[in-house]
DNA sequence: ACCCAGGGTCATA
DNA sequence: TATGACCATGGG
């Protein structure tokens, strides 16, 4: 099974995903801070929050008191780092001299300023990078190594960076690329939630020839 | 009542 | 470099 053969699989089961959620690229990257190890429908509440107290906004998270911030985004969890992480990203954002300034930036260069911000890692940068700023990086989160290790494409201990590079490598040369890596990833979150995340069964699910709960892709 | 979520940082050894 | 503690709400 390739990395093309597993996509494939995934995409005739659950079809476009229509990622990111958001409307903005500021948007997307405010969202990427806060679902850190937090499901999506509780990021939603936060971002409404934001978007009732005309915050969703660099400038104005920056002026706004970290304990206001936090009550906003409460419903998301981790409210009181995240509402330090939204911080700092966001004066990172205004130093750098706002959107434009940053999207003239190369992708190696602007991944690094990223992780230069204090509460954006790996994934949260990847994260920006593909679904704010349309760089071809591939997405590694806990899904995809829990899904490409029980397909025996990887062992699973890999770090960050070998994982990212084995997916670019093996997707290789396609013109389309930020489009594929788009759909990947949003198509591994969309067979966690409908198949894996919800049952005892899941940690198997993926490698069974018949899918107990009925699912018959990535056979 | 327990488990998990679209991670990341920091202290310790 | 590698592991563990910590952050915290909400849904299954």
């Amino acid at each position: 099974m390739t990395l093309r053969q597993v996509y494939a699989a995934l995409y005739r089961t659950y079809g476009p995903q229509h990622w990111w959620p958001g409307e903005t690229p500021f948007e997307v990257m405010v969202g990427a801070v806060l679902t850190q190890n937090t499901a999506w429908s509780n990021v939603e509440k936060a971002i409404v929050n934001l978007k009732t107290h005309d915050a969703l906004d660099p400038a104005v998270i920056t002026h706004t008191p970290a304990r206001t911030l936090a009550a906003w985004l409460k419903p998301s969890g981790y409210f009181n780092i995240k509402a330090r992480r939204l911080k700092n990203f966001c004066a990172w954002y205004l130093a750098a001299g706002g959107l434009a300034a940053l999207q003239r930036l190369d992708t190696a260069t602007l991944r690094r300023e990223l992780l230069r911000v204090n509460g954006v890692g790996p994934e949260t940068a990847d994260d920006i990078l593909l679904y704010a700023f349309q760089r071809p990086v591939f997405v590694i989160d806990a899904y995809t190594r829990r899904l490409f290790s029980r397909l025996q494409l990887i062992d699973g201990e890999e770090s960050y960076e070998v994982l990212r590079h084995y997916c670019e490598k093996g997707l290789g040369r396609a013109t389309g690329k930020v489009a594929l890596f788009n759909e990947y990833h949003a198509l591994i979150v969309a067979h966690a939630k409908s198949v894996c995340r919800k049952t005892p069964l899941c940690a198997a699910c993926c490698l069974r020839r018949r899918c107990p709960l009925g699912h018959e892709i990535l056979r």
